[in-house]
DNA sequence: GAAAAGATCTGCT
DNA sequence: GCAGATCTTTTCG
């Protein structure tokens, strides 16, 4: 286990680089992070862009820490908390543990698509509102680096509505697990 | 108290 | 490629 209280004490775009290519394990099923968005204080499209909110309050608290959220009304979305107030949006894995489970988690789909949005992640972890604040140090949650620094690709970020030019999209090079290509 | 927007996914055309 | 599903949070009156 790497020292995470470290590694999560940077800004969100720091930490987003550095967790591509990282083994996300939880509970047993998870895979390789193969893309990351950050979010940053002075972000208008950051849920703390106006202030502490009762959904929000997570991402206030210290680093190293689960910020789970409801995405229109129907997903879930798993974000590791920074620095107070910014956080990494884990969008997809390259699939390597609990397979089995995943898939049923999901249902009948394209294998590619197991764990490629942050929607579809979630689904796969069988992440919610219970695992909100949990720290990433300990069990259910595990993090391995990776043996060799991968190539990176970077681009901007998806879904939002403001801030549409920060190039705060991370993924990793050439892998077919992202939920959408990078250009 | 009401309304609108939202860090998305799926299915159909 | 586009619209619908679906509901929580936040903002406005």
């Amino acid at each position: 286990m790497m020292d995470l209280q470290k590694f999560f004490d940077r800004s969100s775009v720091e930490v987003a680089r550095a967790l591509i290519g990282t083994e996300l394990i939880f509970g047993g099923a998870g895979g390789i992070i193969v893309e990351t968005e950050a979010y940053e204080p002075d972000d208008p499209a950051s849920h703390s862009f106006r202030g502490v909110t009762p959904r929000t309050r997570t991402m206030f608290g210290p680093p190293a820490h689960a910020y789970v959220y409801r995405s229109y009304g129907i997903h879930w979305c798993l974000n590791f908390v920074c620095r107070p107030s910014s956080a990494v949006l884990i969008r997809a894995l390259q699939p390597t543990s609990g397979l089995p489970e995943m898939e049923e988690r999901r249902g009948k789909t394209d294998p590619l698509l197991l764990c490629s949005g942050p929607g579809r992640l979630c689904q796969a972890l069988a992440i919610s509102a219970e695992q909100d604040g949990l720290p990433l140090s300990q069990p259910p949650f595990s993090l391995t680096p990776p043996p060799l620094p991968p190539i990176i690709d970077v681009g901007t970020r998806i879904g939002i509505s403001k801030a549409m030019d920060r190039p705060w999209r991370f993924g990793l090079h050439g892998s077919v697990h992202v939920s959408r290509k990078f250009v």
